[in-house]
DNA sequence: TTAATAATTTAGGATAGACGAAAATTCAAT
DNA sequence: ATTGAATTTTCGTCTATCCTAAATTATTAA
């Protein structure tokens, strides 16, 4: 696939005001996608990706990172500092929210058009955000009412690319008596999110911290009049927006 | 792509009466599937594959076909004789019409339920084959009633590997006086499927040969009344059952 | 400050898939 | 039979991506 994607052209043709039009985009190959997304996902803690949790990330060994990373810096995607990390230009930005764009509106339109499950969506996206077009996107986009969330409650990119990364709370660390609505699964395991939905404990819904056992013990939750025991472990993947005072 | 769809585990399952269902098919990478399908629409003449053919429809030079036929005989997806061409086995077709499936599948389901114009289709489709499962192949053909054929009237295989491949008559073939309906166009050019859109001539349309110009003239054709007049190079890419007697 | 450990990079290779030049084969016409 | 054109294959290279093993640098503990 790399070979068919190389390009034989010359430099892409540049139009009018490409002073603030950000230039086009060029197609970029399966893997550089993946590592652009994956940077940008652990860049969003504060700090520059390490080689070694891109690794992790990737699943591949840390030394075909290296060799990646200064491919992509000779592009100028990212920035590497040798035993530092690196960080997305921005234009390497731009690819990763395009990327993403993709992915998520791609999860949603499975949900919302195909009849997938929560749990079944992400190693489809993650095959199809490669080789659907955008102009594919946004028409999937528009067929499900231009959704601003996936249904894990992570943010869509705009076409233009930009997010709006709300900067929820863990259930994990409300107090007891807080209320707050579901927003988002920060996890993407099959088996966790059945587990969530069976508890009826999906984006949108209303939750009250009832108890919290001390140690790292499990949390109850109140939700519908219905009482649950989530641990810790999970309690931490459950992203919500606690309501105001 | 190639190396990430790599095989990395031993030999697949094999479990209950693997006599008569099918072995399942082993996930091939995009290349490979484009070989596939070129070949068995090659084959479709009734001849062998010349390697030469398959360079002109794949775009490629003939020595890089020469290097795939000798990988693909040793996977055991086709048997080449030396300067004679290659043929599909039963393994290389049903993996071609798998293909084949998911390409037309795609195709419907990009004009029923996103509004793409049947010139449009066939290069999205044509990446999306490659990276959607057959899971998702399934779901778009069931959103759409589970068509038959592709907007361009091209017969849809079934899940099993099964196609009617209906041998119609060109358009250009017809006498003078004959009334037939129109069931394909054996072209993807967009900008003929344009013009014929602008015709109306269309697969499910009814036609009539009014008169025939000699010498590779223009054929006079009726539908709902109106006359129009069609080149031959065209009339020649319009595939037609012509009524009884 | 030094030794041990962890993180990272470099070196050296492998593989899939592509290319072009040149050699080999086939086939048709003498 | 011979020859010339067309076709096909062989062979050597190239690029992107991955790998393992060894070397290097940074960090932590003693």
């Amino acid at each position: 696939m790399a070979a068919r994607t190389r390009r034989r052209s010359g430099e892409p043709e540049r139009t009018r005001r490409d002073r603030d039009a950000s230039p086009p985009l060029p197609e970029l190959t399966a893997p550089v996608e993946d590592y652009l997304k994956a940077i940008y996902e652990l860049e969003r803690a504060g700090e520059p990706a390490a080689t070694t949790d891109l690794a992790v990330e990737l699943r591949l060994a840390p030394a075909s990172v290296t060799g990646m990373v200064r491919r992509l810096a000779e592009q100028g995607l990212l920035m590497h500092e040798r035993y530092r990390g690196v960080r997305l230009t921005a234009k390497g930005r731009r690819s990763a929210l395009r990327t993403l764009r993709r992915h998520r509106v791609i999860e949603a339109y499975l949900v919302q058009a195909l009849g997938y499950g929560w749990d079944e969506v992400h190693p489809e996206a993650e095959r199809l955000e490669h080789a659907a077009t955008d102009d594919l996107v946004d028409r999937m986009a528009m067929a499900i009412g231009e959704p601003t969330v996936d249904p894990h409650g992570a943010p869509i990119p705009s076409r233009a690319g930009a997010v709006e990364e709300a900067r929820y709370r863990s259930l994990a660390d409300l107090p007891v008596g807080a209320i707050a609505d579901m927003m988002r699964v920060a996890d993407e395991d099959p088996m966790l999110l059945r587990y969530l939905a069976d508890l009826s404990l999906t984006p949108g819904c209303t939750v009250r911290v009832v108890e919290r056992a001390p140690y790292g013990g499990p949390i109850t939750i109140e939700m519908k009049r219905q009482r649950r025991l989530i641990g810790p472990a999970l309690a931490e993947r459950v992203l919500v927006r606690p309501h105001r005072e």
